[in-house]
DNA sequence: GGGATAACCTACTCACGAGTAGATTGGCGG
DNA sequence: CCGCCAATCTACTCGTGAGTAGGTTATCCC
């Protein structure tokens, strides 16, 4: 390696500037690896610096992925409240929250995986972090299923139910993001629709009062 | 302790019965801790033997777990082929599916948990399995949906989104049987009926043709 | 230029947990 | 009743990776 070089490797950034890069790398390797298989080390190399450095400015490994969790939960809760739209009726409300939702995904796979995959296994504060997060996510699904019939057709039975159905439609569409990255080539604006047709008309109709309920099993042949 | 006492304790069994008392503990603390933070020391206590013979009849610790997920995913596939009808309708058959799932998650808890939260985290070999058991799962959702409505409304689209739906109903019944866990008192068959109302009705609409979409967004004042 | 200080590194310690060697003994077939 | 073997244990080794001690040097500012 020429001086020249040498002394480029070497040059010393500010603290801030570093931070972000150790933060990055161990997004990244967290995403690849979770969080137990992932080292201290390899995070250090994929930063570009020595292992005192990641805990000099980011603290032990605990502090560092919840650091990355609260950094990454934050950027994704901030791409959908900035593509959500609240002066529109709540279908559209949860279309375009869909739809910010699975192009962040799309631009921020390591992010999600390390939310998704990781955090939740971990388990502890981690978990309890995204679990706050999925929450308030829930909780927002369900306050548009409700605004959106006022219960005009179930009562009782659809408030009870309201949070679980929140739940249930989160789970699809974090399972639709996974089923996505084994299946690219699909626009995000595409997925959104998609879960806007399985789940809306769902809604609607179980607000205008129709409800699909088993029919009594004959025994067989 | 006695000399009884002693004796009891110490009593040798077969090593089948062994063998089933090691699985079965592995499972219980795997769900509690997660794959790497379970040690194999606290799996001999809780299954009342010691650390070699452990080794000596399920193998290493990979094994082990491999051998937990293989036979949990067994138990969990057989129930739902043992609920489920198939010599009624698709929806009928859909509806016998969840609710043998939710009737297993809820006298499985464990079981449930090392499937889902533990083993596509932990990655490799054993997020193969689970994913293949998740695969079969979905394409045979996707069958049903496919078969209900015979594509007489979308044709194309509904075929091309089709795994995608599936896909996304899969995650929507793990996601409300996570919820589950958290807020039990719901029997079983009710979450599935709610889940039936939820995404049933949608893919009817669907097949009939009736698709939601999105209105123009006029800009804010 | 020359301290001061923050950026940065090499080279360690140390705990923890996977995996094992080798001794011990209960219980069954003869 | 006895020998044999499978069942079982105690008590280790050893690798790996988290975390640190202590020194070095670039860069800023006067």
């Amino acid at each position: 390696m020429s001086e020249t070089e040498r002394k480029r490797r070497v040059r010393r950034l500010p603290r801030e500037v570093r931070e972000r890069q150790i933060a990055d790398a161990a997004v990244e390797v967290f995403s690849r690896h979770g969080y137990h298989t992932a080292s201290m080390d390899e995070i250090a190399e994929v930063a570009g610096v020595s292992k005192p450095m990641v805990y000099a400015y980011l603290g032990s490994k605990e502090e560092l992925f919840a650091a990355c969790i609260r950094r990454e939960a934050q950027r994704l809760l901030k791409a959908i409240a900035d593509g959500v739209r609240n002066d529109v009726e709540p279908d559209m409300q949860l279309w375009t929250g869909l739809r910010s939702f699975f192009h962040f995904v799309g631009s921020n796979r390591s992010s999600w995986m390390v939310l998704h995959r990781q955090a939740l296994a971990v388990g502890g504060e981690f978990a309890e972090e995204v679990s706050q997060m999925r929450s308030r996510s829930i909780e927002l699904v369900a306050a548009l299923v409700v605004a959106s019939g006022t219960r005009k057709g179930i009562g009782e039975q659809a408030e009870k139910s309201g949070e679980a159905l929140a739940a249930a439609l989160v789970g699809a569409a974090e399972s639709l993001a996974d089923w996505w990255l084994d299946h690219p080539g699909v626009p995000a604006d595409v997925l959104a629709s998609w879960l806007m047709n399985l789940v809306w008309l769902g809604f609607g109709d179980l607000v205008a009062g129709e409800v699909w309920s088993p029919k009594d099993l004959t025994p067989p042949a």
